[in-house]
DNA sequence: TCCTACATTGGACAATGTCTAAGTCAAGAA
DNA sequence: TTCTTGACTTAGACATTGTCCAATGTAGGA
């Protein structure tokens, strides 16, 4: 997470205490919280963390490619800080617990030239959706 | 487009002219319309039909599997008819642009078993954005 | 330590979606 | 055809998520 600190000092972000906190907050491994998720998380360690800050914070997160923005439900989007390694999602339909994975070979590949309508192709992001093994099981 | 009428008839719905003018803007191909859409252009053909109804509608049209919701840039939801024929989307990351497409193969069979986390697979939806021809020579 | 440009704040506002109570009507019954 | 009734529609309040702005605060260089 210092590493992540450090990227951002070398931008020329100045190291508010309310940045510091947003990105601890989004340290780990399948971490995907709505902004609404890290501002409950940043104010239990700097309460007068506001809305607009976090929003902001995010938005910024995401713009310089530190975080990924992913909504797997058209509700309210989730921040994914596992930017650096391409990955795509797997969803429960139920719980809604979210995993990152990595599907082997190139999901663009799968589409056929005579199916590109003339674009040109940046990338494919892929969700896939089941149950978990606690809600399969229950 | 009767075809849709006659299964909705089949399964009981009471054909009202709100829910004949929803079924008729959302007649086509290619179309990917948010609500508030369907809701402006349902009001050209029926000034009085409310907010409430074509929401509704598009959420009984969704939960009997004649309409796909998509959504691809997590903004408003959209509406597809294209039920029938399993396709994915491809989409404009400049204008928005939205057109059915049908990769080769399963994108499902792409997450290899030592990443699934246990889960059970339904579906995998894949999103594939760049650019259009229109805004690439822009 | 002092400046100042950049960051934060609270609250208003916007976009999208959900819900409810009251009125309306499609379609089967007579 | 007319009647009846339960399903449908409506307007508007409310909820959730996100954006914007003017006033205030502060990190970091001079």
């Amino acid at each position: 997470m210092s590493d992540l600190l450090q990227r951002l000092r070398d931008r020329g972000w100045r190291l508010t205490a309310q940045r510091r906190v947003v990105a601890e907050v989004l340290d780990g491994e399948h971490v995907h919280y709505t902004a609404d998720e890290v501002h409950a998380r940043a104010t239990e360690k700097l309460p007068e963390i506001s809305r607009a800050t976090v929003y902001n914070t995010l938005g910024e997160l995401v713009s310089i490619g530190e975080v990924i923005e992913v909504s797997t439900d058209g509700r309210a989007k989730r921040y994914d800080p596992n930017a650096h390694h391409s990955h795509q999602h797997l969803v429960c339909s139920r719980c809604g617990v979210i995993r990152d994975v990595r599907p082997s070979g190139d999901p663009l590949a799968l589409l056929p030239e005579g199916e590109r309508y003339g674009f040109t192709l940046d990338e494919a992001t892929v969700t896939y959706r089941g149950l978990c093994p606690s809600c399969a099981s229950a």
